[in-house]
DNA sequence: TTGAAAGCGCTAACAC
DNA sequence: GTGTTAGCGCTTTCAA
């Protein structure tokens, strides 16, 4: 049951320190010490013990998820779910844990007396800002990727929403919308700029008026920010909430105000979330390939493969009834 | 900074041996020492170094968080990321990380490999069968609880939703609704039962049929059997679903035949998911405390409390536009 | 109540 | 390429 290296060792003929490298896979080992090794290993279900493994190489048994944010709630978020989902899976097998952590906004530094504990193996930095990246301190270098922005040293795995934006704005311009009003995600994220960008340039490109609402992806400010939209701007025809939720929550703002969507104003969300195939009329988006992005940075920095400084996943544009 | 416990001994002028009782907590130890011993460790900020501890005491590293379903995918189910969440919290503040596994429907043994590994130090069952129950070795008690039903052996947290979907069949009925209809959960998950049970009693005691229609917790399905419903019985005039998703699907099925919702037919849902305010119209639901369970979970199995057999929680009825 | 010392299971120098 | 051996940091007998 409880097969130990001893154990396997003994079962192949060689020393422990031999099938120690051939199962761990580092050092040199003859074709025959493989072969012998892998056999009594699998022949007697050996399992590594982790924590002798982490004991001896100092390397850590779990998986930091950080997640940047205002207060202790963003662990709450169902995209901080889904991230730490996906990246569990990955350590899972590697049999190593994770853990989440929130950094506040105003102490970027708590990220290096994270990257202290010896139990912590790896960071996967959520949704980081400028200053939390500057603060990750040398020692964590080559066991640190961001899903966001990242750094010089901080590679960074994240979706391609200026791109999509720009997808997304001229969607609605191409269907005859000419003014276009955009409810921004929460200002302190580096990625709410480059979407704001993307929709500026589209716009006004296009000819038509910039028109910038902030909103902090929840579907109450969403709901805020349409109703600000429509009283400052009353002939808005178009509305982009970077978020579902805040899509949704301006949405629902519209018609309560009797509103046709999409008939007077057409709604757009970024995504796509389950629930923007479910709202009447249904959302239209971009999706936000989240698991994918997160299995990605997970697998670089537990297999400490941090190669390229930045990878950007594609978003789809989804068609559906509001735009 | 990266203070082990052997400095931590020294600056107290104690051996470890004496330190390891003091911040462990276990073992006699002098209220001169113990008044030492804290001190330094506190001055010096000692954290406990995980794999060395795991080692020595064989208690592992992880909290499993060990998911029964049919596929894979139930690990992507949002109510999944939300427990894990849950417990990572609590298995943070115990240096220990959080891994995920799904247990197959048909291969409830997996749970007995799974307990094999020195690195998993307790475990939550989510949603389990009776097969997966018994399929836990003895090993494991005192290291294992449920959320959802329980055994003997395998104390259980769970939602009170039998009195819960009682109260909410009762207020469609108060509402003037004679014929309800139910969409349950899938037919695998021991909890279906109770509520499909306390949904009959509830419906049949006050003299109505009661008309029962498989689902799965998806809104897909939940739009096939309202559909199905309408059907079969065109005289219904209410539709409880077992989940919100399953009740949202429905209700935009209802709605795309030109069922007026609430007027023609009423529907309710079971959870509160975020997205159940968003609905237009808003749907009427029942709470599912997700987070507290889990976390009383989390903290019974990590700190071995798993006292009472069964710990239910209520779920409040949250009326909305719906029902 | 305390300290010395023997491990827990593994990896990594180092010598062969 | 391979084996010997010394730890990694902690807990836990066991003797004192």
């Amino acid at each position: 049951m409880k097969a130990r290296l001893t154990e396997v060792a003994k079962a192949a003929g060689v020393s422990t320190a031999t099938a120690s490298r051939v199962l761990s896979g580092r050092g040199p080992a003859s074709a025959t010490a493989r072969r012998r090794v892998a056999a009594a290993a699998s022949e007697l279900g050996y399992l590594p013990h982790a924590a002798g493994r982490a004991l001896a190489t100092g390397r850590g048994t779990r998986l930091a998820v950080v997640v940047n944010g205002r207060t202790e709630q963003v662990l709450e978020d169902p995209y901080v779910g889904r991230v730490v989902t996906a990246a569990a899976k990955v350590a899972a097998a590697r049999e190593v844990g994770v853990s989440m952590h929130w950094l506040p906004l105003h102490a970027p530094a708590e990220l290096a007396r994270l990257a202290e504990n010896p139990a912590i193996g790896g960071m996967v930095l959520l949704n980081p800002t400028e200053s939390a990246l500057r603060a990750a301190p040398k020692s964590v270098r080559g066991r640190l990727a961001a899903i966001g922005v990242g750094s010089r040293h901080v590679p960074s795995f994240d979706v391609d929403n200026g791109p999509a934006t720009a997808r997304l704005v001229a969607h609605l311009l191409g269907g005859g919308r000419r003014r276009v009003a955009m409810i921004t995600g929460a200002d302190w994220l580096p990625c709410t700029h480059r979407t704001v960008t993307a929709y500026r340039e589209t716009v006004e490109a296009a000819g038509f008026p910039a028109r910038v609402v902030p909103g902090d992806f929840t579907a109450a400010r969403g709901a805020c920010a349409a109703t600000e939209i429509l009283a400052r701007w009353p002939d808005t025809d178009a509305v982009f909430a970077l978020g579902d939720l805040a899509a949704l929550g301006a949405l629902g703002a519209l018609q309560r105000t009797g509103v046709d969507v999409p008939g007077d104003v057409a709604v757009a969300g970024f995504d796509d979330l389950q629930f923007a195939a479910l709202s009447s009329p249904a959302l239209t988006t971009s999706t936000h390939p989240v698991e994918t992005i997160a299995t990605a940075c997970a697998t670089a920095v537990l297999d400490q493969r941090l190669g390229r400084p930045v990878t950007r996943y594609s978003s789809e544009l989804v068609l559906r009834a509001t735009a």
